[in-house]
DNA sequence: TCCATAGTTCAACCATTATTGAACTATGGA
DNA sequence: TCCATAGTTCAATAATGGTTGAACTATGGA
C-alpha cells in the first residue's frame, strides 16, 4: 500500500461521519446498507452523505452497487486489512507487538518499558 | 478509546508531513529525534514542522523532553497501539482477522487472503 | 407516458488546515 | 552580561474540507 493511499484512508476515516458511516457499514456485513438508510441512521442530509461516500469509495474504502432505486453501501474488509498491516507494520517500531493487542498480555512490558 | 480521540489519531495522522515525521520517530526508537533533526529529514520550515509536531502531540500520539537546547520527540506506542486496537475490534467486523495480518493464516484464508 | 422515490452533482458558502516570515522564549557558552 | 543556537508562537494568507438547497439522473410503477 503506497503511502498516499493510506493517507487518503486515513483521511477517509478522520471525520466523524465517516467514520461512522464505516462503522455501521462493517456491522452490515457484506449485504451492506442503502444509501438512505445510512443517511437517516447518522442524521444528515442526502448530499452531504453523498459526499462523505464518495471519499469512503474513493478512498476504497467501501465499494457500492444499484439495487432497484437504492444503491447499496458495503465495507471493503480487505482495503481495512491493508491499511491495518500498514500501520503494524509501519508504525509500531522496535517492538511491533506493542500494535497488536488481541494477542497474548505482552509480557510484563519491563518497567517503563514502552510509554 | 473514544471516538473523538480515535478522529484526532487519525487526522493526525492523515497529513504527508505528520505521517513521515512519525513513521521517522518510530523507526528512531525510544531515544526519539530532536525537532531540528526531524525538519531536516522531512525538509520542512521550522515554524511549519513545530505546528505538526504539535497536532501529532496533541492527538497523543508523541511526545516530547527538553534536553539541552534542543526538544527531542518520541512516539507514543501505546497510543498507536490503542489506535490499532480501536481499528480492528470496531472495522474488521464479522471477520475480524481479516484485519490482523501477521497472524496465523486461519484455515481457508481464501486465494489471495490477506494483504 | 407521467409521477414518485432514491441518489448524485453542482455552486456557493463557511470553517478548518497548512504554510510562511517575523517576533519571541529558553538554553548554553564566552 | 551578551551572543548564538534551537524551537515555538503569532498573524496573515492560501488551500482544503464540510454543508446545503436546487437541479439533475436513474429506476420502478400506474
Amino acid at each position: 500500500m503506497e503511502t498516499s493511499e493510506v493517507i487518503d484512508a486515513l483521511s477517509a476515516l478522520a471525520q466523524e461521519s465517516r467514520l461512522s458511516a464505516f462503522r455501521l457499514l462493517v456491522g452490515a456485513g457484506p449485504e451492506g446498507l442503502a444509501a438512505g438508510e445510512i443517511a437517516e441512521a447518522l442524521g444528515v442530509a442526502p448530499a452531504t452523505l453523498s459526499f462523505h461516500l464518495k471519499m469512503l469509495s474513493h478512498a476504497g474504502l467501501i465499494h457500492s452497487q444499484r439495487e432497484g432505486r437504492s444503491i447499496r453501501y458495503m465495507a471493503s474488509f480487505d482495503a481495512m486489512g491493508e491499511l491495518v498491516d500498514f500501520l503494524t507494520s509501519n508504525c509500531c517500531g522496535g517492538d511491533p507487538g506493542s500494535c497488536l493487542p488481541q494477542r497474548k498480555p505482552r509480557r510484563r512490558a519491563a518497567a517503563g518499558g514502552r510509554r
